[in-house]
DNA sequence: TCTCATTGGGTTAACGCTAAACCATCGCTA
DNA sequence: TAGCGATGGTTTAGCGTTAACCCAATGAGA
């Protein structure tokens, strides 16, 4: 009557189970997983068949028996900035799922500013909590490969977002330059010749790819860029508004304006309103992140997508791999990752109102 | 066969098991179990002598193996909505560090909209992957909740802003009524005696929160509310626009708005320029939530402020204790829910320079 | 033709712990 | 004296995964 009760003694479980999975993909359990570790070469045929099992009974690794079985289970550190933050879901959602489907833990600390000091305390306490490899965003990873502790750490690191390479740190992120360069080609398209440029935070590789994009696609164009037009910012929105009033009060003021992140546009979008100019007509501006605030200000942003949920997927996977693949070669750490690995996720020009 | 080989193929851990301590103490795994857990009488002879081998041994529980076969792993699912939001951040972050301190595992699940449907099924397959407890943000839970399939689910269900208790769902958030009052009254206190109001979307309990706290706080005060001083929204941004011409055109312009939440309240703000006030000479802005937009406008929004981390850490601490509890009750969830938890967190007005 | 290595799987036995059933023993009642 | 319910403990059977080994088929080389 009961086909529960009569299986067995023990409350049924109700989540999926690997074996699960086995029976739907008609394949050993060892199968999946070693579909789902990379532990073993596998047909493509049955892995496919195995992922489609996965996907769809929504099956999740159980990380109490996985951590009992392998006795060495990953623990992913992260370190964030701030709670309310666009950025930080998207990565979290990533990771998290990631993580889950790679049946690996992850671990947070929050940490208030962004200088170095603060940065490695909170590396620290996440290791001294069990944390045996790190996934950073901009600037914590820069923080901590410069500072000569990353390699100290003797962990697996990834960096997402980063904009370029860093020693000893595997990095996901989009060709910033080529995104940049994207954006320019379209201002220029549109019939702009005369196009500002507000900077990010200059010790930032990130920005400092944008800024080349920018800088590349106006040579190619034949556009002598007036360095005036070139305003620092910190991609904060206050610098944005300065940016806007020192671009936009110029006699020679730009016909496109094109800032390195969503926020110092709407700082920029928002000076031209107060100077009584109007967007797009008098002056076209583009972002870049496609952030919330991107269609929170009018006209909505035209801005340069990066799919961060996919990047930070990405860097869980990297670390996991680089965990896995160290049990072979019985090096530490440090041996392999001085080849860090660098690759590049797509990115989508946005196209709103403001350009 | 082999014996030996048999016997010992798997990496030997290091560390002290719970056999080492029954055989220490000359007792079986399950007496130790017992003394430890309390889970049945045991002579104080045997538990002393239990205990003593502990200590002797240093012994720590595996709380993997617990966790497995005590087959009550908690897994707490989420239903997020989009991936870039503030608000999912922080609810992330306040329930992942609460979860990781009572260790238990969470599940995330995306749904694109928020239609019913759309929420059930996300539901549906959370519980199918293994969640058994979730926790929920407006407007999920009270789609869950009133579609009737939430006692179907037989599941504890935590939701956090919700603004009003709900059958069957324990709540945590703050006290939206009183803090609309709060931030009305300090209208007030500045001086407005005509002050409008954007409403969010009506079949939230929480709008409606907010917009008694409005009402009562203008009822005390002696402030005859001019009914078309209250504009509908939707918490959007373009309903805020929509709302700030609706208000701002007026002839009888209120000297002050408050929206229901800062998208909106961004959105009457935008319009304002536009219309050629100034805020808040001509027109002060008030919003809700605090989100990373206040700061992203000029003038910065005034607002208030939620702890959304505390709130998701506190909804999963909920979950764990209604899990908890069950085991002695030993009657279903469905029972004990009748009676649901509703607790409030605090708020904090956010004076900034909008009003 | 017969090795022998490679590929793509499957089997088995844990990992450390506990739920549930089981089994003595010991009063105590009827 | 049989019956019976506590009391104090043990046995058994997993929980869901993976490590380590095994095996059948395939194909290349001798």
């Amino acid at each position: 009557m009961n086909e529960k009760t009569a299986r067995s003694r023990r409350k049924v479980g109700q989540a999926v189970t690997i074996q699960a999975v086995a029976t739907q993909a008609n394949v050993s359990a060892m199968t999946v997983s070693h579909v789902l570790n990379g532990t073993k070469r596998v047909r493509d045929e049955t892995r496919d068949a195995v992922l489609a099992a996965v996907e769809d009974l929504g099956y999740v690794p159980n990380l109490a028996a996985r951590q009992l079985a392998s006795a060495n289970a990953i623990r992913i550190g992260i370190i964030y900035r701030g709670a309310q933050n666009a950025f930080l879901s998207a990565m979290l959602v990533g990771s998290l799922n990631a993580a889950a489907r790679l049946g690996v833990q992850v671990l947070l600390r929050k940490c208030d500013t962004f200088e170095r000091a603060d940065a490695i305390e909170a590396a620290k306490w996440l290791i001294g909590g069990g944390a045996n490899a790190l996934l950073l965003n901009p600037p914590y990873a820069q923080e901590l490969s410069e500072s000569g502790v990353a390699k100290e750490f003797g962990i697996p690191i990834s960096a997402i977002a980063q904009g370029s390479p860093l020693p000893g740190v595997d990095c996901v992120g989009i060709d910033e330059a080529a995104a940049a360069t994207e954006m320019t080609e379209y201002l220029i398209g549109k019939g702009h010749r005369s196009i500002g440029f507000v900077t990010g935070r200059p010790d930032l590789p990130a920005a400092e790819g944008r800024l080349n994009g920018y800088l590349s696609a106006c040579r190619k164009h034949g556009i002598d860029v007036n360095p005036e037009h070139i305003v620092t910012g910190d991609f904060s929105f206050d610098s944005g508004l300065a940016a806007g009033e020192t671009l936009l009060s110029r006699a020679d003021r730009p016909s496109a304006i094109f800032a390195s992140n969503d926020d110092m546009a709407a700082g920029v979008s928002l000076m031209a309103h107060r100077l009584g100019l109007d967007v797009p007509e008098d002056v076209a501006i583009a972002g870049f992140d496609d952030g919330p605030i991107a269609v929170k200000i009018w006209p909505p942003l035209t801005t340069v997508r990066q799919d961060v949920e996919a990047l930070a997927g990405r860097g869980v996977e990297m670390l996991v791999e680089r965990y896995r693949s160290k049990q072979g070669a019985k090096s530490s750490f440090s041996e392999a990752i001085k080849t860090p690995l660098s690759e590049q996720t797509p990115h989508q020009l946005v196209v709103r109102e403001s350009a």
